[in-house]
DNA sequence: GTTTTTTTGTAACATATGTTACAATTTCGT
DNA sequence: ACGAAATTGTAACATATGTTACAAAAAAAC
């Protein structure tokens, strides 16, 4: 088991030995999932630290109206909901639902709270995860706060281009890329055509060449 | 110092006389900054965690022509900017500039590891400030990828009333909550006048009353 | 190499929101 | 109580994006 805990980036960099020492002097439960299974319910209290250690397990965020929309999917080995287990609310805010058969790993806060005195490298592990994780949150909001189709183009090449890269891979059909800017895929095509009538791109299936960075910068200021 | 520094949420709880203890055994800055001077640019490593003890201080985000677009101030006492002291990306992303003179303390990234391990009140401050700022970003693109201007007022009214409530208090004019949703303040008058007559809502001033919550939730659904 | 599937381009039209301007109403300051 | 300032309602029109449908092109499967 020790060796599937390591792996997950909570743990990753503890020694097995030590690991082992720490887990001894503390409490913390296995369960185990069977598929279809719930893990946790939406808005029930995270009072443990949550890590998948073997199987797989979906997000579901109901609805008003009781439907369901499937999040993600989260294999092992990673924590769930890490970013729940502190701050003001600690209600899980999807349903957890295994995959297949799946084994989860409980840390009570309280156990928790001691391990992260005890061991500076899950201390960092976590601190680091947490902090990535609202990081990737500010870039998403900054993304989503430039309104018009061609600001979130010329967004994103920029910060997939750097200063001087000429061509950029995006690894995205069109399809992938209009859902990824949350417009439809015929809105896409046309404004990306419109930009390349205006000479400032060219697109090749998967890659956008800049022909006139000038130009793409004015859209973004 | 330490009676300000005790009232910033990281340190908040902590005793005086323990505070003062810790402080001897660590090393640590204080900087003064007069109105205007830089305290730190975008772009710059942040390898301290700063806490704002005197003064007030605002976050510029310079833009790809030059210009800078003001982001919040920031009264202290509260930290600068705690969510990019660990992560993968530790570059500050706005420029801090003082408005008033202004004294920030700088702890080492190390040196406040060490804090967080040796005091329980520290370590659960500063998760749960973190946490709780992911709680929010999460909540903020939850609300940003409503896509019509009805679902988002639908969905901010159904958290503000929560389950029962008929009548809620936005604080807001509409000059405001049209900023808050990012769109026209003509266009929310609009729409809010098109739910009015549909008999869903009515609006009074900075009241909203739900009159019809069925039609509401399957704005949402 | 042909067929099938996926991806892209494009057009016509529908709809939502922005822009501007102004009138009506309410609140605030005195 | 009065006038000034802020807030709200509303209309006409501009623009951006969505929707649907289909054709063209490229990639994948066979």
């Amino acid at each position: 088991m020790f060796e599937k805990v390591q792996l997950c980036p909570v743990m990753r960099g503890v020694p097995l030995n030590e690991l082992e020492i720490l887990f001894k002097s503390m409490h913390f439960n296995i369960h185990q999932y069977d598929t279809n299974q719930m893990v946790i319910e939406s808005g029930a209290d995270c009072n443990s630290l949550m890590i998948l250690i073997e199987g797989e397990v979906r997000g579901e965020m109901p609805d008003q109206a009781g439907k369901t929309v499937k999040i993600e999917d989260i294999a092992a080995p990673r924590p769930i909901a890490p970013a729940f287990l502190f701050g003001q609310n600690n209600k899980c805010p999807v349903n957890v639902i295994a995959n297949i058969p799946t084994r989860v790993l409980f840390i009570p806060r309280n156990e928790f709270l001691k391990l992260l005195q005890q061991n500076t490298t899950i201390l960092t592990n976590y601190l680091n995860i947490i902090s990535s994780r609202s990081q990737f949150l500010s870039g998403k909001i900054k993304f989503l706060s430039f309104k018009t189709l061609r600001e979130k183009i010329a967004q994103y090449i920029y910060e997939l281009s750097g200063e001087n890269l000429k061509t950029i891979f995006t690894g995205k059909s069109q399809e992938e890329l209009a859902e990824f800017f949350g417009v439809a895929r015929p809105s896409l095509s046309r404004t990306l055509k419109e930009m390349e009538n205006e000479g400032i791109l060219k697109t090749e299936r998967k890659y956008i060449t800049i022909l006139d960075r000038e130009k793409l910068s004015r859209l973004i200021s």
